[in-house]
DNA sequence: TAGCTTGTTGGGCAAATACTCACACAATGG
DNA sequence: CCATTGTGTGAGTATTTGCCCAACAAGCTA
């Protein structure tokens, strides 16, 4: 403690060259005379920063043409909360955006005092905004997994997000060690009649807040795509009129979930209602239109984080 | 409302510039030829869009030297609060980091939800402080001006900041529509006996929090290069043991306020009081450091922020 | 100890960026 | 009406930055 000699990291370089950089506005070279370093090693201690997320970039002007789109979409759709970011036109990114407002989404939850409940779904998008996620102490709060995290072969499903998002918060996280999908409904009965799984689901439907994303049921549905159902289960869904899927259940144009299928095997918690808490759909781009059209047909979500075109594709539907 | 014509603003542009720069990565080339504009105009937005401080960089790995730095601070002079931000070696700003660091504290403060009093100093780095404050609107909150606002030549005192952070924030603002320093001990009586300024000193003694800047009382002293003493009154504080001046008052080297002089004229409100609010100094720089020293141990204070060079001398004397 | 992998460093260079200048244009004022 | 001033634009240029590569050191294996 009295001992002057403090270990100095790697990554406490690193931020002391973005500081340096981005915040004291030095060139490169000017950091590098100053820590002793050569440049190359300035220049690469500024993007090892950058590149560990040590350095978050905020825009706080609010573009007219997204508050606009955000209020036309709450208007319009009767949704509690919006948040348009804008696009990049040439970007075929799903994530970027949308990931950053997502994560200071959470952040506004994650900062209150009063303990809250907070559920996570599942995807790229929602993966994505985990790592812009700071690391906050925020031990009042629960989080919890609405999807099972087992991949049909045994592995730990990828786009599970729970365990990233308790690394980077000092919360109370709760997985479900379950299959995604469960091989019968009656697995799935039985599952989720453990000890172990049933608080997990009281606390599903306890939630405050839930952090959706919206997969796609086109030829390269994530559900199909990370293995969790086959080729013929897709198809089967799309022919019984599914468009897109949330924690892995499949829903029609309306909103409406699919009979029977796969979703009689879905083992995920049901989504949060509507009525007792913030369902927060994070989702952008062409793919996911329709999805989010039902979601919000459906009334499955009362709240969205897209970007400009999506909105504006949204709006633009009659 | 339905129209779809939304006014696009010069700074809409700039954000949206500077956001397809920091956060969707692209080259200044591709914004131009994204926003159909020349690449030297691409440059100029992404350049305004800084300079108009629309974009916010943080960097949020805790620097361990900072950190340790700033807690040695806490423990060996007993402040509730302390934040040490990193030093440029070759910068003479006397505000940079700390700026940053004081807005950012401010926002803290200012986002709780029950309503606060909220006391505000004077000077430079106070000054670029509040240049830093993101808009946020909190009606719940009070912001109390300690000092008043007026110089000798009956001008708006440039460095009183009450009206910059009303601009920023929405919260109802006091100003002390006063000079700083009254031509007589009697005269400070009567102004502060006036029925628009006494509620105005009754709020600063409620404030929750108070942020503070430190003047040196050297050649080039603010109070004197203001124009609020002469160089005679300043020459006197001096010789009277005068090493700094908090809003106006002037402290000996033990933070004991200096007898007569100016002091005695001064009409500013008392400092909060470290019993019943946070009283934080922003303050860096070899020239401040008796200042903070003297504030320090005079208990004027219970909190600092400051950069790493000045901590390091602040902990290296006796 | 030679041979290998792994990680770090600095040189060099092309790309990207910031800045200066000259000019065009509109608003202002005589 | 023209001069003036301020503002925005494009061209050109100097500076800064990103990145590839070869060299080199450290650790590991045989």
């Amino acid at each position: 403690m009295s001992k002057p000699e403090v270990t100095t990291t790697r990554l406490d370089d690193a931020a002391r060259a973005g500081w340096l950089y981005y915040v004291a506005g030095n060139t490169q070279d000017e950091i590098a005379a100053k820590l002793g370093i050569s440049r190359q090693s300035a220049q690469r201690m500024v993007s090892l920063a950058v590149s560990e997320g040590l350095v978050k970039v905020r825009l706080d002007h609010p573009i007219a043409r997204c508050l606009d789109l955000a209020a036309q979409l709450r208007e319009r759709f009767g949704l509690k909360m919006t948040e348009v970011v804008p696009t990049d036109p040439g970007s075929t990114s799903t994530t970027l955006g949308v990931a950053d407002a997502a994560a200071a989404e959470m952040t506004r939850w994650l900062r209150s005092e009063t303990p809250i409940v907070l559920g996570i779904g599942t995807g790229r998008t929602l993966k994505a905004a985990i790592e812009q996620l700071s690391p906050i102490e925020c031990p009042q709060h629960k989080v919890v997994s609405l999807t099972g995290n087992i991949s049909p072969d045994g592995s730990a499903a990828y786009y599970n997000v729970i365990f990233n998002i308790a690394d980077k918060i000092k919360a109370r996280s709760f997985p479900m060690p379950l299959p995604v999908i469960a091989s019968s409904p009656e697995e799935r009965e039985l599952l989720h009649a453990q000890a172990m799984i049933r608080p997990v689901l009281e606390l599903a439907a306890m939630a405050n807040v839930a952090f959706l994303g919206i997969g796609d049921l086109g030829y390269e549905a994530p559900l199909f795509v990370d293995g969790f159902i086959s080729r013929e289960e897709l198809d089967a869904l799309r022919r019984a009129g599914g468009v897109c899927e949330i924690i892995g259940r499949a829903f029609d144009r309306n909103g409406s979930p699919i009979a029977g299928l796969t979703n009689e095997r879905v083992a995920s918690a049901p989504i949060p209602s509507c009525e007792t808490a913030m369902v927060i759909a994070t989702a952008m781009g062409a793919r996911k239109m329709q999805g989010i059209s039902a979601a919000i047909k459906g009334k499955l979500i009362n709240g969205l984080i897209t970007d400009e075109q999506t909105a504006e594709m949204l709006l633009g539907e009659k």
